[in-house]
DNA sequence: TTAAGAATAT
DNA sequence: GATATTCTTA
């Protein structure tokens, strides 16, 4: 990778802002040369700016190392030294980055899997340009998870209908269109994923300013609302802090009914998995 | 209409 | 068990 200098980090910054899609910093993972090698050739007309490797470990170490290097990894399913779910297990527990599957086939389990360990998509090699055009979208998801919007009528599923006041659609006349998905497969086109917000890993780091942010609401005051203001994490939802917060409410109400001592050993020792 | 908090679901 | 989602209430 090119070390850059102050200016061009700032006008990276600045293309960010202005027209965000460009130069976004991807990583992609593959090794067969040529698939990277014209994977890499793509992205650049697309504007974006890879970086290229052929090895999983590789790939994790230049994550790990320079932290928020990089906005999306593109990997391969079959990468030697590990599996490709693998590798996007540990990018989902380890980072917060979206991640696409890169498969010579569309075998349908093959997919699901990868939908299954959090992949933001999944495609289906040959890549074509008009495809990577558009995967910016999983970066934007990823910063602004609120403008997901629920496209969740991908199965039979009996869809469990409430009476009348469950409607969400602002608009009076209801129409529950279905899109028909009748070419299943079109060739090596991009099977898209359902969208979905990563779980949130409460790590010991992630707790602690949870709680700099409740002593200095003070315990009773505090509502996940403020409580997310004051953390200021961005991937953080007022959900996930009112779930947090009611555990840890209920924590607490365990530790003052019988303070026995490790009482506050066991709350910690759940965070001790990883970070 | 929004958000808190309890109750459930995954 | 941990976290997400739904439900009820304010």
């Amino acid at each position: 990778m090119a070390t850059m200098g102050g200016d061009q980090r700032q006008m990276m910054e600045d293309a960010a802002e202005d027209k965000f899609p460009e130069g976004l910093r991807i990583l992609v993972v593959d090794d067969d040369r040529v698939c990277l090698t014209v994977l890499e050739a793509l992205l650049r007309r697309c504007k974006y700016q890879p970086t290229t490797v052929m090895d999983a470990k590789t790939a994790l170490r230049m994550l790990m190392a320079g932290k928020q290097q990089f906005d999306l990894v593109i990997t391969d399913v079959c990468i030697p030294d590990m599996d490709g779910f693998k590798l996007l297990e540990l990018i989902r527990l380890e980072m917060n980055l979206p991640v696409i599957m890169l498969s010579v086939d569309c075998d349908k389990k093959v997919v699901m899997k990868g939908i299954e360990h959090g992949a933001s998509d999944f495609m289906v090699k040959p890549v074509r340009t008009h495809e990577l055009k558009n995967i910016w979208q999983h970066v934007q998801r990823w910063r602004n998870p609120k403008a997901i919007s629920h496209i969740s009528d991908h199965d039979s599923d009996v869809q469990r209908v409430q009476p009348a006041t469950a409607d969400k659609s602002k608009l009076s006349g209801n129409k529950r269109n279905v899109v028909d998905d009748s070419n299943k497969h079109n060739e090596s086109t991009c099977v898209s994923a359902t969208h979905r917000k990563p779980r949130v890993t409460w790590t010991i780091q992630l707790h602690n300013k949870f709680l700099e942010a409740i002593n200095q609401i003070g315990l009773d005051r505090a509502v996940p609302k403020k409580v997310l203001e004051l953390m200021n994490v961005d991937y953080l939802s007022r959900e996930n802090i009112a779930s947090h917060l009611q555990k840890y409410r209920l924590h607490l109400k365990k530790v003052n009914s019988n303070h026995s001592g490790d009482a506050y050993e066991r709350w910690n020792s759940s965070y001790n998995m990883n970070n």
